[in-house]
DNA sequence: CTGAAAGCGCTAACAA
DNA sequence: TTGTTAGCGCTTTCAG
C-alpha cells in the first residue's frame, strides 16, 4: 500500500519548490511553460491529486453542499436529489447527504450541526424545516441555506417552491369544471407549508365555484396514512365524488384503496387528483391527474440561490415560487348526470 | 456575521491552553474535572464546534464514506441509500454522494477520483462496477471499496449481494410448479452481474423441470426498455404464459404494457414475476410476485465490510451473498388447463 | 516567475 | 494533568 502522494513529492521529482507545484494546479497562477510541463509530468508519473481537505482548510472553501432530505419513499425526492447532485457536480460542488426522519423535529437540528462541522459552503433542506435558532446560526456563519419544496415565514430564508397555492386552485377549478359537488381532501403533514398552501388554494378554487369541502382526512404524506384516510372517507354512503390528495405518493394509495379494497372505480365512481406529477403518475396503472412541479427549474433555482449567496453572502434571500402545470389524465372525469 | 470560533478562542476564554481544549473534546484524553467544566462552559458560550476538516487532516480520518449510485428511479436504490446513510450516520460516518449515469462507463472513473480527493475512508458502489485500474488505485491508497448489489470477478473486491442465481432458480421453479411451459425472460443491462446471475439461475431452474426459455428480450433496467420488450414479446400469437422480468422496476412496465396496451390480464393471461420486492410491488395495483432482496441485511453487511477494512486494511475482501425469499403474490397463477 | 516562509484549526507527542 | 511544540498538505503573501 503506497503512501499518499503530496505536492512536496511532486516538487522534489520535478526539481522545483512545493509552491511551484501548487501554482501549476491553481487557476490563474503564474508559472512558466517549462515549470508547468515538468510539474505535470512528475505529477502524472506519481499519480498526484490535490488533497481537497487541505485546500479547503486554507481557502475556506470546501466545495461541499449539505443536503438534508426526508421522505425518500416519495419518488419526487430521489428525483430531486439526483438532479440536484448532478447540477452541483457540474459546478464543481459535491454533496454531503443526510437523512432526516420527518417526525423527529429536532433530529434535523443535530444533523445540521454535523453538516456545519464539515464546513459545507451551503445547505439545502428538502422537505424539512428548521428551527429559527439554527437558521440564525447559519446566518452568523454566513452559510446560505435554501429550502427546497418548503417555505418558512422567516423572510430571510431562501426557498424554492412551486406555486402550491395556485396548484391547489387549479385542482379545485378542475373539479368544479367537471361538475363535482361532493369533494374530499386528503392532507399531508399538517405542519408542512406545502400542505397548507395546497389545501388553501384548493379550498379557494372550490369556493370560487361556490363549492366547499365535504370531507377531510390527514394522510401525513404516508402511503399507509393515505390508505387509511381513503377508507375512512369512502366507506360510508356519503363518499365524495372527487378527492384531491396532497401529493402523488399518497394519491396512489388512495386509488389503490378505492379500487382494490372498496371495489370502486376511478374515475367513474370517484375522481382522484394528486400533486407533483412524479413519473409513476404517468404509468397507465394510475394514469393520475396531477399538478406538475417543474423539478428542473426548481433545481436550477436552488443551485442559483446557493451560488449567489456563496459568492456574495450579503445578498438578500432568494425566494422563488415557480409555476407548475395541471396535467389532466384519466383519474379524473366529469360528474355523472 | 460572526467569525468562526476556533479552539484557540475557547482556550483564551477558559484560561487554558489550546491543546487543553482539544483534549476536553477528545475521547479518552486526560483532563481534570475543573478544566473540563471551564472549557465546556466557554465552548458553550461561544458556540464552539470542532472543525471536522482540520481534524480529518491530522488524524487522517475524514469520517466520510463515498457513495456512488445510479438508477435512482428504481425504488430499490433510494431505499438502500436511505438505510445505508442512516446506518453510517449511527456509526459517526457521513456520506458524500455521487450520481453515476449507468451508461457512461468511465463517468464512474472520474467521479471516483473526485471522491478520493476528499479523503473518504471508504467507498460504496451501488449498482455500478469499476475498472480494475481504479480498484488497484484504491487498494494502493488503502481505501476499501465495497460493491453493493453488484459483483466483479476480481476476488479482491468486497461485495454484498443477494443470491441472484438462487433467486432466479426460485422463480424458474415457481413457474414450473405453476405448470407454465411457454416462458419469457426480460433482461436487465447485459453487463450487470445481477442480470447474468438471475438469468442463469432462472434458466437452470426451468431446465431442472425440463423447460426452456421460449422468448427473451432486453429491457436494460429501464421502464421504457421493458415496456418495449414486453410489447415485442407479447404482440404475436406465440406469447409466453409466464414472464420473469429481471427487476421489479421493469416488471411494473411489463404489467402495465400487458394490461393497458395489449389488453391482456395478469395473471390470467400472462403471469409476471419480478426481482427486488420493492415497496411498490406490494401495492395492490401490481401485487407482484417477486424475489425479495434482504435490504436491511445487505446494508448491515456493507457497513460491516467497510468498518472491518477501515480498522484493518490488510483484511481480505468481504464477499457476502445473502439469501432472499420468494414472495408469491397475485401476479403469477397456475397455467390454464 | 519562483522559492521561502507563514499559517488554516486541530491532534499528538513531549516535557514539565 | 498540563502547556509547548511540531506538524497534516496545501495556498498565499513576500522577497528576490
Amino acid at each position: 500500500m503506497q503512501k499518499k502522494i503530496t505536492s512536496l513529492q511532486v516538487a522534489q521529482r520535478a526539481g522545483v519548490s512545493q509552491s511551484a507545484v501548487s501554482r501549476v494546479f491553481t487557476q490563474g497562477a503564474s508559472a512558466s511553460p517549462a515549470t508547468v510541463t515538468k510539474v505535470k509530468k512528475a505529477a502524472a508519473e506519481l499519480g498526484y491529486r490535490r488533497n481537497a481537505m487541505a485546500r479547503a482548510m486554507i481557502t475556506g472553501k470546501s466545495r461541499m453542499i449539505g443536503l438534508v432530505v426526508a421522505y425518500l419513499e416519495n419518488q419526487f425526492y430521489p428525483e430531486a436529489v439526483e438532479r440536484l447532485s448532478n447540477a452541483l457536480q457540474e459546478r464543481g460542488y459535491h454533496v454531503l447527504i443526510f437523512m432526516a426522519s420527518p417526525t423527529v423535529g429536532d433530529g434535523v437540528q443535530a444533523v445540521m450541526e454535523e453538516i456545519l462541522d464539515y464546513q459545507v459552503e451551503g445547505i439545502v433542506l428538502a422537505s424539512v424545516s428548521m428551527s429559527s435558532s439554527l437558521s440564525t446560526r447559519c446566518a452568523e456563519h454566513g452559510i446560505p441555506v435554501v429550502l427546497f419544496n418548503r417555505e418558512q415565514d422567516d423572510a430571510s430564508m431562501s426557498s424554492v417552491t412551486t406555486d402550491n397555492y395556485g396548484g391547489g386552485v387549479a385542482i379545485g377549478t378542475h373539479f368544479a369544471e367537471l361538475g363535482h359537488t361532493l369533494i374530499g381532501y386528503i392532507a399531508g403533514h399538517e405542519e408542512a407549508s406545502t400542505q397548507r398552501d395546497r389545501e388553501q388554494g384548493f379550498r379557494d378554487g372550490l369556493a370560487a365555484a361556490g363549492l366547499d369541502l365535504s370531507a377531510r382526512q390527514v394522510g401525513n404524506f404516508l402511503y399507509a396514512g393515505a390508505r387509511a384516510s381513503a377508507l375512512e372517507m369512502c366507506a360510508g354512503t356519503d363518499r365524495p365524488e372527487a378527492i384531491f390528495v396532497c401529493n402523488d405518493h399518497m394519491a396512489f394509495a388512495v386509488v389503490d384503496a378505492l379500487r382494490f379494497k372498496l371495489g370502486l372505480r376511478v374515475p367513474e365512481d370517484v375522481s382522484v387528483a394528486g400533486f407533483d406529477d412524479v413519473p409513476i403518475a404517468a404509468w397507465p396503472a394510475y394514469n393520475l391527474t396531477s399538478y406538475r412541479q417543474p423539478i428542473n427549474r426548481m433545481v436550477g433555482q436552488t443551485v442559483e440561490a446557493l451560488m449567489q449567496r456563496i459568492e456574495d453572502p450579503s445578498r438578500q434571500a432568494h425566494r422563488v415560487k415557480l409555476e407548475g402545470a395541471l396535467i389532466r389524465r384519466g383519474s379524473t372525469a366529469p360528474a355523472k348526470r
